[in-house]
RNA sequence: GCGGGCGUAGCUCAGUCGGUUAGAGCACCAGAUUGUGGAUCUGGGGGUCGGGGGUUCAAUUCCCCUCGCUCGCCCCA
């Protein structure tokens, strides 16, 4: 690496980016408030600790992905790879359990150590909310719908597909997990040496693997939905005819799973094709056991994620450029002036482009290439008479405008 | 972490079956135009041909390594 550049899986958001970017996380913001979420900003690193006791020490992220470091006084410390833990831990140290329910909405950046493809990269960023303190299936169904509305809000729902599933409650789940395990050991001689090494720590996601010889194997495996006990089927089913009820549009898909353990109940994915491999967008779940295994008072959980990137890569237009309003002095006395009714002007809200430099013809050409939406002329003529010249830059017509004026005759601009 | 493809100007890409000073379009700068932008014309700047090593009289071109991008696996947002 000879040449400077930027540290692998990373990226320069330039402001037509930051524009894109920006509108993703103010639309979900925006979303998120209409149902009662609140922002809250963990910090980046954590004591490795918190990861490791939440993602559970058998998964990809905590095994291998994780930026890990220990500071100056000997402390282990981990990039966040994720956000869901943080909000977990504040929880906990902030003794926040008193004022159940708790709505968060959060949106910033996670460090993975992945191999960086496309939609993927080692400091990506998202947004996620976290529904705290709500058992009922009413949490589920708000969290899910509150994600299809930001997809809406972005104008990319129509090109996802909501997959829904359920793990059922803990009972359920440990039954079917054992079920699984029985079936798939029997016939482990079919599997893939990465399903077989998956037999081991993570056995419920052989059920998403796209290798073919182990969809053979699984489409004829147990299924999630036949295993529930009484009580984490009607849970679901309660789930889904919320969503119907509102519209909601998801197909259900047997084998979506997460790999965590405290997951259970609703676990859902918007995924799309457009992206390539990288197919999941925004997705989510219930995590009831979670905080109880962080050592905090047993807590209901349900939340979701988002990648910023990929929303912002679904949707194809950059919002624009906001249109300044470009101030050019023509000779010395002008320039002076300039100065100083720049600072007038933008004292008043308006964002005004100095040129800098270069004659009435340069500084014209610099304004349009800036998108400027007008121009204030200031030469000796203007001053003369106490005004200034506008200049409409779509359409090119001209007034001469009294200075004491111009504020008020810019609002057109805003 | 594994496998495939690709790195030539700021961007998009030509080109070299190994051979003198490596090209185009767009963008940029200057002039035509010292009080009027977008168009046009003229001129100009800009490249260690991703980096390192090897083969060769000679490498941007062939070989190896490496870095980066990209596609898939994996993982997931």
């Amino acid at each position: 690496m000879s040449k400077l550049q930027p540290v692998r899986g990373t990226r320069d958001l330039l402001p037509d980016d930051s524009r894109r970017h920006r509108l993703v996380v103010e639309t979900a913001r925006a979303v998120a408030e209409c149902y009662g979420y609140g922002e809250i900003e963990t910090p980046i690193f954590e004591f490795t600790e918190v990861f490791k006791r939440t993602l559970g020490d058998t998964s990809d992220i905590v095994t291998k992905e994780m930026y890990t470091f220990s500071d100056r006084s000997g402390e282990q410390i981990t990039l966040r790879p994720e956000n869901t833990a943080g909000v977990a831990r504040a929880f906990i140290s902030g003794g926040l359990g008193q004022r159940l329910p708790l709505k968060f909405f959060y949106a910033g950046p996670m460090f993975r150590y992945e191999r960086p493809q496309k939609g993927r990269l080692r400091q990506f960023h998202q947004v996620g909310v976290e529904l705290l303190g709500v058992a009922e299936p009413l949490g589920d169904i708000e969290v899910i719908v509150l994600g299809a509305h930001v997809l809406e809000k972005l104008g990319v729902l129509e090109r996802t597909t909501l997959e829904l599933n359920t793990l059922g409650d803990r009972e359920s789940r440990e039954a079917y997990r054992a079920k699984l395990v029985r079936y798939l050991t029997a016939r482990q001689s079919e599997l893939s040496d990465e399903s077989l090494a998956r037999l081991e720590r993570n056995p419920m996601r052989i059920l998403d693997s796209k290798n073919e010889r182990d969809r053979a194997v699984v489409a004829e495996a147990p299924s999630i939905p036949e295993s529930l006990n009484e009580a984490s089927a009607r849970f679901f089913q309660e789930v889904c005819d919320g969503l119907d009820r509102l519209g909601v549009r998801y197909s259900l898909n047997p084998h979506l799973v997460r790999g965590l353990d405290y997951y259970c109940h609703a676990a859902f994915e918007f995924t799309t094709e457009a992206l390539g491999a990288q197919g999941a967008v925004l997705a989510g779940g219930r995590y009831d056991g979670l905080i109880e295994t962080m050592g905090g008072p047993p807590t209901a959980g349900v939340g979701w994620a988002a990648g910023i990137e990929r929303l912002s890569m679904l949707r194809d237009q950059t919002p624009p450029a906001p249109r300044p309003i470009a101030l050019v002095p023509i000779g010395e006395a002008g320039e002076a002036k300039a100065l100083e009714l720049a600072h007038k002007l933008r004292h008043a809200g308006y964002a005004i482009e100095l040129g800098y430099r270069g004659n009435l013809s340069k500084r014209l050409k610099q304004a349009n290439k800036l998108g400027a939406a007008a121009a204030i002329l200031l030469g000796d003529d203007e001053l003369a008479q106490g005004s200034a010249t506008l200049r409409d830059l779509d359409s090119g017509a001209q007034e001469s405008v009294p200075l004491d004026a111009l504020a008020d005759r810019l609002a057109r601009y805003r």
